[in-house]
RNA sequence: GGGCACUUAGCUCAGUUGGUUCAGAGCACUUGGUUUACACCCAAGGGGUCGGGGGUUCGAAUCCCUCAGUGCCCACCA
């Protein structure tokens, strides 16, 4: 390629689309058990209908950065992408897209809602994935699996009816979280609970055969339909003398006992409860204890029902305001305050949950949880990052429940019960029918598959996903196979907090239980994307930048590296779309240093080859110093820092020092371009799990023969030796060279002008290290000794470290001059005194460490030095 | 109500076991710059009582106490 033909800017959309198609037709990504070492991730599973957020963005980079910088390290890298049928919240949007035509779910049927439920999936189903690829994401998409996959759910009801029969899943009636939009039950996790501004209604309930009434304060007057008691507590005198008598309920006129107990505070409200053991859970304990009556008095969609009488079929929040107004209109109503409260609503669909009795399925989770806390906690076998996260989980596995599995929905893994009877109290679990065919017959030997019915609920999600690690290698159905025994357990996990206890746990808890083994080795939990007023990033709220729109603006490579300069490990971040501009800014840097060299012609002749040579040796220290922190960087998890370093590493120390030292060399032979051109590599490959559009466009364009074929199966550069005190003396260099150009700009001396410098007659270390490229970079034209400054001259003075430079200056401001001296002598004078009031306290002396001893007497010296230098420079001025 | 974090420059954040001239980085900002890599740039520069107060120590951004503010998680108070 000639020069002519060099871009002057990096066509983003055309690199990503054309290198993507040539990664996958290469089959780069794609892994099969070898002998190598496996890195394996298994992607979180986005919703099947899910759109890609920054939420996505920012975790799937990460995983990508961690996959692809493994897979460059020479393991073998296997990133297994997936989605998840998402249960409730796909047949929320199935049911609102049926409801548009015209249907309802009870309507068509299971058969046909599962139909138009499937047809959606596989029209919107591939979309997130299709999205991750803009990203850059390095999956193995041969293996893409889907929860409901028939392996995938092969395995779930393998795992189901192992549990069954090892007694950790049963059936029971009990008060359940009740979501009566989606219509179906919800696991604790599901429940969010939100603070609301309400009533606290005290509603007087007369007792019978008596004037008195007694008086209770509820928020929710529309469930006195379903009382069976009133409670007060064993110690309050106020009401000792009504228990055992009986109050009628108001409106509805049932006849009710008052008892006691010690839950009820007698602080609280009139002190008096009202006992609704279907509709709350303490008053549901309380109905247990006492063996009261459960009067059920909402129908599943939360309106009332007969019990409810006159409002029979109303909502229960109409019903509220109404019963309100008629308890008030019959002087039943005491009083209405105002009060806040938290109310329980779902997850999913954000309806106002209620508690409500009804048959559920429950995982016992009390043993199950045991090598989980141990392994995280004790053994520390499996890593949180960041640590902070261990208490959380600690303090969810420490008070786990049992886990409500079974969901009142068609779009899910149905479970794989078989009842023998109408009134489902037989009956057996099974694989397949058949199977349950062949137990029930056990059971009563007429039975035929006809008189087998299938349970209707589904499956809980998360009760698929939580088997994810080992059954996307199908390590369930078909234990012993290749590669679970391979891939298993995986090495890091990359998801966010919020579903900690809703997967990642879970998955711990499974590891253990079906593989005996931990799911995998590190948990980096990333932070929420907020904007920049610190605003969670959300649909509902409209701040969430539409991904896509984000990269056609400014690249893949911009945007990735944008969000990975804000973010460290479980800290929210803040993001803003002049991150993107940052990394966009970033991507023309390299581009542009690329074509400066590309623009260097070969040439016999060699001028300055020391400088050439001690900029060539710096940079390959300076870069294996970097690289060293990078992959510190990395084994923290701190991928925002391993970024930021990278960053520096090319456009301060390559671009601005190197590179620009070298074109001041001028003539370049062709050692030297091979120096260059290998240091761009090593460049490249550092950068390309950050960015690897970029780097892979750059290396189609710069990769000789012996080069691999593609960026991403090229090697990581690997940690080597260097040089310390090569990297120390040009810092101290930069710093000169800062300063002289400083002072040039002070004393308008143009920066190309060639001067001499003056300095002590030994040269410091550094400058005699790096002189002749010094000497280009600075434009200097000769390093004297400041004996050889003429004695009638005009001169300026600065220092560096303890070394003190002077420049001649044509007209210099005597006073001006002066008083920078002075301002520095005196700041060095308090200094100095500083210092020596710690050394001539005897306590320091004796107590601190004698390296810092040293180190202080080190800094009075050279302070002393200072000083004497700055006061000679003084006394030469007058 | 309980628990866990956090508060450092205008913004977003580093700051390892208290100890080098330790108060840092990136961005933003100010000033100057169009000699062919890049104005998506170059060069130089300004900017902080480390949330307030108290304590421990020879020495505190770092450890302890306290107050204030912010965020998150958990919890059945009607």
């Amino acid at each position: 390629m000639t020069k002519k033909e060099i871009a002057s800017k990096f066509n983003h959309t055309e690199a990503e689309e054309k290198w993507y198609k040539f990664w996958i037709e290469n089959n780069y990504f794609k892994s099969t058990p070898d002998s190598r070492e496996p890195y394996t991730i298994v992607i979180p599973p986005p919703n099947v209908t899910g759109v890609l957020h920054m939420g996505h963005m920012l975790n799937n980079t990460l995983q990508d950065i961690l996959i692809r910088r493994a897979r460059m390290k020479g393991y073998n890298a296997c990133w297994v992408p997936g989605t998840d049928h998402a249960s409730i919240a796909t047949e929320a949007k199935v049911v609102n897209m049926l409801k548009e035509k015209g249907l309802s779910k009870e309507a068509i049927g299971r058969e046909k809602f599962l139909e138009h439920a499937w047809e959606w999936t596989e029209k919107y189903g591939g979309t997130i994935l299709e999205q991750l690829k803009k990203i850059g994401c390095s999956c193995d998409w041969d293996r893409t699996k889907f929860t409901l996959d028939e392996s995938m759910t092969a395995s779930v009801i393998k795992v189901f009816v192992d549990l069954f029969e090892d007694g950790l899943i049963y059936k029971d009636f009990r008060l359940v979280n009740w979501d009566p939009k989606a219509k179906t039950t919800l696991s604790d996790e599901e429940v969010i609970y939100k603070e609301q501004s309400s009533f606290l209604y005290h509603i007087n309930y007369p007792i019978k055969d008596s004037g008195e009434t007694i008086t209770v304060a509820t928020t929710r007057p529309e469930t006195i339909f379903g009382d069976v008691a009133i409670c007060i507590s064993p110690n309050d005198d106020r009401y000792k003398h009504l228990v055992g008598k009986k109050a009628v309920v108001p409106i509805c006129n049932r006849e009710i006992p008052i008892i006691e107990d010690e839950y009820v505070d007698p602080e609280f409200g009139t002190g008096c409860l009202k006992i609704t053991p279907a509709h709350d859970e303490n008053d549901y304990k309380i109905g247990l204890k006492y063996n009261l009556e459960m009067l059920d008095v909402l129908n599943e969609d939360a309106t009332l029902n007969e019990y409810g009488l006159h409002y029979k079929g109303k909502d229960r929040f109409v019903v509220r305001k109404e019963i309100a107004k008629e308890l008030e209109e019959n002087n039943f109503l005491a009083k209405k305050e105002k009060y806040t409260n938290k109310v329980g609503t779902s997850e999913r669909t954000g309806e106002v949950i209620e508690s409500r009795l009804s048959h559920q399925w429950f995982l016992k989770m009390e043993d199950l949880v045991k090598p989980a806390i141990k392994s995280v906690l004790e053994d520390k076998e499996i890593a949180l990052i960041p640590t902070k996260f261990e208490n959380t989980y600690r303090h969810w596995l420490d008070n786990i429940r049992d886990w409500n599995i079974s969901r009142q929905l068609w779009w899910g893994h149905r479970i794989p019960v078989y009842y023998l009877d109408k009134n489902k109290e037989k009956y057996v679990v099974a694989e397949t029918k058949e199977e349950a065919l062949e137990k029930a017959q056990k059971i009563n030997a007429s039975l035929t598959i006809n008189d087998l019915t299938q349970e209707e609920d589904v499956l809980d999600t998360w009760f698929s996903s939580w088997l994810w690690p080992i059954s996307v290698f199908d390590g369930i159905s078909n234990p012993e196979n290749e590669e679970i025994n391979y891939y298993y357990p995986t090495q890091d996990l990359v998801t966010g907090p919020d579903i900690l206890f809703f997967w990642v746990a879970r998955m711990i808890i499974s590891g253990y239980k079906f593989r005996t083994e931990k799911p995998f080795s590190n948990v980096y939990l990333t932070g929420l994307v907020r904007d920049n007023e610190g605003k969670k990033m959300s649909k509902q709220l409209g701040n969430s930048p539409d991904v896509l729109k984000l990269i056609d603006t400014y690249g893949a490579d911009s945007v990735r590296v944008g969000l990975m300069l804000s973010t460290n490990a479980g800290n929210d971040l803040l993001f803003d779309e002049s991150l993107c501009q940052q990394g966009k800014n970033f991507v023309h840097k390299i581009w542009n240093s690329f074509r400066l060299i590309k623009g260097w012609e070969v040439s016999d002749k060699n001028e300055h080859p020391k400088a050439k040579q001690q900029l060539v040796n710096w940079y390959e220290n300076k870069f294996y110093a970097t690289l060293e922190k990078i992959e510190k960087d990395f084994e923290n998890y701190r991928i925002s820092d391993a970024l930021m370093n990278a960053y520096k590493l090319i456009w301060d120390d390559f671009c601005s020092w190197f590179l620009e030292g070298i074109k001041r060399t001028g003539e370049k032979d062709s050692e030297t371009h091979k120096q260059v051109w290998s240091f761009f590599k090593l460049n490249l490959q550092l950068l390309h799990p950050f960015m690897p559009f970029l780097t892979e466009e750059l290396w189609q364009l710069i990769k000789d023969k012996n080069d691999d074929n593609s960026i991403c199966i090229s090697s990581f550069p690997k940690n080597k030796n260097f040089d310390k005190k090569e990297v120390k003396d040009f810092e101290y260099i930069k710093d000169l060279i800062t300063k002289l150009r400083s002072i040039r700009k002070e004393k308008n001396i143009s920066f190309t002008e060639k001067i001499d410098i003056y300095t002590g007659s030994k040269k410091p270390k550094g400058v005699a290290n790096f002189q002749e490229s010094f000497m280009l970079s600075a434009s200097i034209e000769d390093i004297k000794d400041k004996e050889e400054i003429p004695e009638e001259s005009n001169h300026s003075s600065f220092l560096v470290g303890t070394d003190e430079y002077f420049i001649l200056t044509a007209n210099v401001d005597a006073a001006q001059e002066r008083e920078k001296l002075q301002e520095e002598l005196s700041y060095l004078k308090g200094f100095l005194l500083s210092v020596e009031k710690k050394l001539s306290n005897e306590r320091f002396v004796s107590n601190a460490p004698e390296k810092v001893v040293e180190i202080e007497k080190k800094k009075q010296q050279d302070t002393l030095e200072k000083i004497a230098s700055i006061e000679k420079s003084l006394k030469m001025l007058s």
